[in-house]
DNA sequence: GCTTGCGCTGGAGTCCACTCCAGCGGTTAG
DNA sequence: CTAACCGCTGGAGTGGACTCCAGCGCAAGC
């Protein structure tokens, strides 16, 4: 039996693999104050269960919806504070909230602009015209349909 | 007469503005080969023109999707080339069209869980629990609906 | 009994993407 | 004329977020 699974939790390695986080990263999170000290087994090894690896999915969304470091560990400090601290958390995630809605809507705005760009390259390599619209020759044609 | 408008095209600081660079960042991304070398007025100062302001518009669109400044500088070398490379340079816009489809993905995922994590919130809030499921106090309570 | 493999700790090192000068020049306002 | 602004260049410095050891312990396999 490996770190895959062990009555309910999963070894630092198993969690790496599915959360796309580096061994290294896991710990240093945890160092750092961005996960709640994980519990260890009789080995001392770490062993995150379903309550660690939720919390964790929530760190990795506060993370990739760009908050800092120090603003995670920040929330996660009031974590510990137990339920006074519900409506400040509450709050940050909320500001969280808007901070990913607005990054969905400048991501949509890149994804039209790469687009479009890629329709203006793809009629120029079907008409064969480089980019002041004027033909390229055949050699030139060629080449700018081949692809990396 | 500020630096906003000249003849349709722009001064640094206004174009900073529009798009949220610094003046220093936009230097810097020029000395970096991030952008052909851009115009200079008759007193030497940086005018950027609608061609510049579009391209540097679809660098944005590559750096907030997560392409790295290296391979961003890739691509604007390949622009430099001609219409030799617009089969190559597609290629490398259509991985970062991949790439904003999964950010956009994962946004929507990690929007979700933030959602549920303030419903949770308001819930426990609501009902005047602590994380545990008991009753809090009223003192407590009171403290629980401050909000940041 | 060895060696191989994982994980642990604390601390140092690295990488990336800016950000911040110092020292200079041209233009405009008083 | 002088001062107040901009902007310019080249180079140095910074901050954030990891990433990489060295040196150790434990458990399993040969």
């Amino acid at each position: 039996m490996t770190s895959t699974t062990e009555h309910g939790s999963a070894g630092i390695r198993a969690v790496a693999e599915r959360t796309g986080l580096s061994v290294d990263t896991l710990r240093w999170y945890e160092r750092e104050g961005l996960l709640p000290r994980v519990e260890r087994g009789p080995d001392g090894r770490r062993r995150y269960d379903d309550a660690a690896l939720g919390f964790l999915r929530l760190v990795q969304a506060l993370r990739r919806g760009g908050m800092p470091v120090a603003e995670v560990r920040a929330f996660v400090r009031m974590s510990a504070e137990g339920a006074a601290s519900h409506g400040r958390r509450m709050s940050l995630l909320e500001r969280q909230r808007a901070a990913i809605r607005r990054q969905q809507a400048r991501l949509a705005e890149d994804l039209l602009t790469v687009e479009e760009k890629i329709a203006h390259y793809q009629d120029l390599i079907d008409r064969g015209l480089d980019c002041g619209g004027e033909p390229v020759d055949e050699a030139t044609a060629a080449l700018q349909r081949r692809r990396c």
